[in-house]
RNA sequence: GCCGCGGUGGUGGAAUGGUAUACACAAGGGACUUAAAAUCCCUCGUCGAAAGGCUUGCGGGUUCGAGUCCCGCCCGCGGCACCA
């Protein structure tokens, strides 16, 4: 038995007094950057699953310097986190004092083991000096409005009064009291994670991860496929005609032509209802009118109106009017009102013609022109109606809304009184511009089971419930919704519990046949994924079927398929119009196809991501380095309009009127050179505007104008909140307009150079947004064109977002989707902290404990909480929640480059040298939230421009669970916890590491054993024991052995297979034992082999046999490929795939002498008893196999 | 339920489609010793006295040859889970 107290402890000083572990920056020899997982350093102290890890990449770290490499092998602390939080509130210690314990504690522990880390880059996530730039990072997402606040569900124990963890909330049980865990909101700081889903999947194929760490990546991002579909929000019938003389009408339904989103066709005379008179001054030619008055004076364009909606410029306010106008086939900017009232009619006669009716005068509809000069047309005086004689009854149709109308379940509706009708009518027809722009949003991966919709469910929680419910049955609406508040996470996500539900009173309308579908809650729908909302389809559905067999909803076969229901394969379409004998992949392409030429739906990818909680209302974390002032959040922001040649007319009177309402201040200057355009004019025109903003403000361009307002920022030198370009056509045109035309500079790349120079820093603008036509084509800073964008963030900062079918003078779609994009930029008061004021340090409290309304414990100390606004000067409070222990976690590989700068979070030159990771070692555990949140990281930091990969790391492995001798995981609680001191203490580091990777293969969990251990410690008393076996000669059995180890060894350390290196080194030392002799030669390239894993015994038995230098700075052992085969070998022969002789045999002999051996052994003859053989394979040095 | 991984002696495990059970543990026997520890040697899948047969969860298939590849099951582990 050596001793290895004595000796472990002689090299580990050395090599520490030599820094033969050091990484050198910028060195000649190639980069190696070999990273585990930092621990959190617990009070309980390392446990032999630590090590696992770091021995095995220390060995491949031994290795790669031995060939050469200039490697770097960092460890450091993740020492924020609950579990000092928590101690802290027992003894009430402060946290960092523990932590500073723990990691002293830790730190001896892991050196005794004598692993190569490079101590001089140790890092600590709880050091103001690193989490400043920990903050400093987190305030990059801030700016680039990729942090924001929301509210968001945080498990809250009622009796405890506290927040807590998921972790402390498992099976919805509160793991301090033991009592029941409610879900309740609360504002937190979000990270917009999911924007770059997409990029997080796609990249993958550019790392080398374990293929089932990639997979988990991939699931947890969840894209799924499909299409977006818009249905229609009707209310129920009942609710406009109530019944007041019991009497029963037929309503005739019918799906015209499949009329997008259907006709409503009534029958008012049917029901008892004179057909509805409008003359001039009626209600329906008053709304009319009323609603163009709204926009007069706002532009200089005719106002085309109907009681339903306002149409400008061709543009319609209300799609429900486009549609109609659509279908009747009115173009309003061609026809002259007469013309148009003509095209009404002959609708509706065509219709009274194709359902064999008569047309009848009644006057339904109104229109009015009203002129820019004040001048009115009424375009309503007679329009002839019809009557339809069905086999249902006499109907009358009306003009096509957007409703369908059907009470429950039957054709019926109620007749009423004349008036009443009346009055319903009225209020129906009013309540179509309300309804239209009410459209319930589905997201479905089967968009070609859309015929089989018979009902649509929403998320209890779903934004439109309140607004939707049908006065009977809001009680029982809010009920539900109460309920489902109160469930458990448990109790909600249990799948096999029975689907609960309420119905809504209202109907939406399947825009593929014009059905009317009722539309439920459930609480089975998911609020956070997809739209919330579900177009149910029980036939095809595991879940819609449970839903509609308990409620007795109807169920509609779609897809032919075995005769199981529901059917949930793929198959074949039926009962499906078009779609009628398509396959499912087919039918769904073809319905996609279909639903965006009715501008109905669209493609769409969903994912299962969420965005990244960051707040904790906890101690021991980062503070958020931000205030809220609120006179920033009230301070008027300017939002600067500037035009392209034309006015845009109308459009401006909505945009500012929705502004002025969000509470910015507008401005809309009318250049004088808009006809006839001049740049210098037009800059000077601008000039005195571009001055009166500040850094808070917008500024928008439309089309040239947004060349225009670029320009004349960079003049203005401002810095500004975001630039908004509309339409700016980037593609041929992002010179310029003006350079284009002087033919100065055509090409793309000049042209973009200039935008980009614009938007890039010297305005400091993070946020360029650049809303394009649909067929815009879109370049990029990077000079690549951007696909489809929609809503993405691209590298420069600017979002890009597609307005699809709208014309280059943008609509009021563009109009909707402008106004949102700057309310994202309105000040919300949140001011981030100057970065001259990083660290924000935790200050010292009294109590480590939550508030009781679950604020943080830094709520509590008025001095941390109120401060100055560093924008405005004025009084401004302090965020109190701290960041998760994923903060610091997501770059800790970056700070190892440059671990001890206080200027930048790492030198860009030295992150250039060392990145990326080139093999991240960690727990499967780790896959889906460290390491996709360090992936996100890494990726904006990239986008920034501060590190110089996409991807942080170019391979990640994983390391299987060390599991306690009984088969448990090891824990305190179960008292089976094995320490590693212990087995250092007793039988050596190299012991330890020796056994940890012979204990299993590396990737596989493996149950600790002390007999293993043992045996290991008897191999390297062995290996102590050589230089008695040493002589001036050996066999070449040793030899052969040497080499053959070395092969091997090198073999099985390059696909990390750690247990079967530490059985190579076994056999050998048995064969050398077996022997009984060994040169110093043989022993000096064994010791070298040896060290990787044994480093201390290999370090001292080479000073022993006065090796020159260390073991471990001398290079690894080359081995010679004839040696590593045996000179005999035992050549198998098989017939007829049985082995039936084993003949010694030289090596080297070629195929045909291998056969002619076989055939000749007196065994094979006897079982050819005579017989030619079939065939005769032969592998050389290996066998030959006779097939008769 | 879905996805991934695995199932080989008493145990942990080894095996680019080519001699299944390397290496180690445990067990048994022996040597050394007054004895013990340590060390060293031998045996060690299974049936059989042997020759030889059988054996990698089960059943098929491909192949001269299958632990390994393919199909269908069974079991275990891990992850996700009402994601439409």
């Amino acid at each position: 038995m050596y001793n290895h107290g004595e000796i472990d402890k002689k090299w580990q000083d050395k090599w520490l007094a030599e820094g033969v572990f050091k990484a050198e920056d910028f060195s000649e020899k190639p980069k190696k950057y070999l990273l585990v997982e930092f621990p959190f350093p617990s009070g309980a102290g390392l446990h032999v699953g630590h090590p696992r890890s770091y021995v095995a990449l220390d060995v491949l770290a031994r290795k790669l310097r031995m060939q050469g490499n200039n490697v770097l092998y960092p460890m450091g602390w993740d020492a924020f986190g609950l579990p000092t939080e928590n101690y802290a509130i027992k003894t009430g210690r402060p946290p960092a004092e523990v932590t500073a314990e723990n990691i002293a504690t830790f730190k001896a522990q892991i050196q005794s083991l004598g692993l190569s880390f490079d101590w001089s880059r140790e890092v600590n996530s709880t050091d103001p000096g690193y989490y400043k730039w920990t903050q400093w990072q987190f305030l990059q997402f801030f700016k680039a409005g990729l942090a924001y606040k929301a509210k968001s569900v945080i498990n809250w124990c009622p009796k405890d009064k506290i927040g807590l963890a998921n972790e402390e909330a498992q099976g919805g049980i509160c793991e301090r009291c033991g009592g029941p865990v409610e879900k309740r909101e609360k504002e937190q700081w979000m990270i917009g994670i999911t924007k770059y889903a997409d990029r997080l999947i796609t990249d993958l194929e550019t790392v080398n991860y374990l293929p089932k760490i990639q997979k988990q990546q991939e699931e947890w991002i969840g894209k799924s496929e499909g299409a977006e579909i818009e249905f229609s929000v009707v209310q129920n019938p009942q609710i406009l005609f109530a019944s007041t003389n019991g009497g029963k009408a037929k309503l005739f339904r019918e799906s015209f032509d499949k009329i997008n989103s259907g006709i409503a066709v009534v029958a008012p005379s049917d029901l008892g209802i004179t057909p509805i008179e409008v003359e001039e001054g009626s209600d329906l030619m008053e709304n009319a009118e009323k609603k163009a008055r709204a926009y007069f004076g706002k532009t200089d364009l005719p106002i085309l109106a109907n009681d339903a909606g306002v149409e400008i410029e061709g543009e319609n306010l209300d799609p429900a009017f486009a549609r109609r106008n659509a279908l009747v086939g009115i173009d309003e900017k061609t026809l002259s009102p007469e013309e148009i009232a003509q095209r009404v009619t002959e609708f509706y006669s065509a219709l009274a013609k194709k359902y064999g009716g008569t047309a009848r005068t009644a006057i339904h509809t109104a229109f009015v022109l009203l002129f820019p000069d004040g001048r009115i047309e009424r375009v309503s005086s007679t329009i002839k109606g019809v009557l339809v004689e069905t086999p249902e009854g006499e109907l009358d149709v009306r003009m096509p809304l957007n409703n369908l109308f059907k009470v429950d379940g039957s054709d019926d509706v109620v007749a009423v009184d004349g008036a009443k009708v009346h009055a319903a009518w009225t209020a129906m027809n009013n309540s179509i511009a309300d309804f239209c722009g009410k459209k319930i949003r589905v997201f479905t991966t089967r968009p070609d089971t859309l015929f089989g919709v018979t009902y649509i469910t929403l998320a209890p929680e779903h934004d439109f419930v309140k607004e939707i419910v049908s006065p009977s049955q809001r009680s029982e609406v809010e009920k539900y919704v109460a309920t489902v508040a109160r469930k458990t996470e448990i109790e909600r996500t249990d799948a096999t519990r029975e689907k609960t539900g309420v119905f809504t009173g209202a109907f939406a309308v399947n825009p593929v046949n014009a059905e009317r579908v009722p539309i439920w809650i459930s609480d089975y729908v998911l609020a956070g994924y997809g739209t919330g909302a579900v177009m149910a389809v029980p036939a095809h559905d595991e879940r819609d079927f449970e839903f509609a067999k308990k409620f007795g909803l109807e169920m509609r076969l779609v897809v032919a398929g075995d005769d199981v229901v529901p059917f949930t394969e793929e198959g074949i379409a039926v009962n499906s119009e078009f779609l009628n004998g398509l396959t499912t992949a087919e039918a769904k392409q073809k319905m996609i196809s279909w639903l965006e030429e009715q501008k109905a739906g669209a493609r769409k990818i969903t994912y299962k991501l969420r965005d990244w909680v960051f707040s904790r209302q906890r101690y021991w974390g980062e503070p958020i380095p931000l205030v809220h002032c609120d006179h920033c959040a009230a301070k008027k922001q300017k939002v600067l309009f500037v035009h392209a040649f034309g006015s845009t007319g109308s459009k401006d009177a909505i945009m500012r009127a929705q502004l002025e309402a969000l509470g910015f201040e507008v401005l809309m200057p009318r250049m004088s050179t808009v006809n006839e355009p001049d740049f210098e004019k037009w800059m000077e025109e601008l000039a005195p505007y571009f001055e009166q903003l500040g850094e808070d403000d917008i500024v928008i361009g439309h089309s040239l104008g947004g060349h225009a307002a670029a320009s004349a920022l960079l003049r203005a030198n401002k810095k500004i909140k975001a630039l908004l370009l509309m339409a700016p056509s980037l593609g041929e045109f992002a010179s310029g307009y003006w350079e284009v035309r002087k033919q100065e500079n055509p090409t793309h790349t000049a042209a973009i150079d200039k935008l980009s120079a614009f938007i890039a820093r010297p305005v400091d603008l993070q946020k360029v947004s650049v809303l394009a036509d649909a067929k815009e084509v879109v370049w990029s800073d990077d000079d690549t064109r951007v696909p489809e964008p929609t809503h993405e963030l691209y590298p420069t900062g600017w979002y890009i977002n597609r307005v699809t079918g709208q014309n280059h003078f943008y609509g009021t779609a563009g109009v909707k989707i402008f106004v949102e994009m700057i309310t994202k930029y309105k000040n919300t008061g949140w001011v981030s902290l100057p970065d001259s004021a990083l660290p924000l340090t935790l200050p010292p409290v009294e109590k480590y404990e939550p508030t009781d309304n679950g604020e943080s414990p830094l709520a509590s100390i008025p001095e941390f909480v109120n401060t100055t606004c560093p924008r405005c000067g004025g009084a401004a409070t302090r965020e109190t929640d701290t960041m998760p222990n994923w903060a610091g976690s997501s770059w800790y590989f970056l700070r190892y480059i440059d671990a001890h700068n206080d200027k930048e979070f790492a030198a860009a030159d030295k992150l250039k040298y060392w990145m990326p990771v080139d093999l991240y070692n960690g727990g499967m555990e780790h896959t889906t939230l460290h390491l996709l949140y360090s992936r996100f990281w890494n990726k904006f930091m990239f986008d920034l421009g501060f590190v110089p990969t996409v991807e942080p790391y170019a391979r990640r492995v994983s390391h299987g669970l060390i599991m306690a001798s009984d088969g448990n995981k090891m824990s305190k609680s179960k008292g089976n916890v094995v320490n590693p001191d212990e087995i250092v203490r007793e039988q050596g580091a190299d012991t330890l590491r020796a056994y940890e990777l012979f204990i299993g293969p590396f990737a596989e969990p493996a149950p600790w054993s002390e007999n293993g251990v043992a045996g290991v410690k008897r191999f390297l008393d062995r290996v102590m024991r050589l230089p008695e076996k040493v002589a001036a000669a050996e066999s070449e059995e040793v030899t052969r052995g040497l080499h053959k180890m070395l092969a091997r060894v090198t073999e099985d350390l390059d696909r990390m297979s750690f247990n079967t290196v530490v059985a190579q080194y076994m056999t050998f030392v048995n064969t050398v034992y077996g022997a009984g002799a060994i040169t110093k030669d043989s022993l000096q390239i064994f010791l070298r082999a040896l060290n990787v894993v044994a480093p201390h015994v290999s370090e001292e038995l080479w000073a022993q046999l006065g090796g020159p230098g260390l073991v471990c700075q001398q290079s690894w052992p080359q081995f010679t490929h004839s040696l590593t085969l045996d000179e005999n070998f035992e050549l198998v022969v098989q017939v007829n795939g049985k082995v039936r002789d084993r003949i010694q045999t030289p090596s080297g002999l070629s195929e045909d002498e291998l056969k002619k051996l076989a055939l000749a052994s007196l065994k094979v003859q006897e079982w050819l008893q005579g017989k030619e053989p079939q065939k005769i394979v032969v592998i050389k040095n290996k066998l030959v196999s006779i097939a008769i």
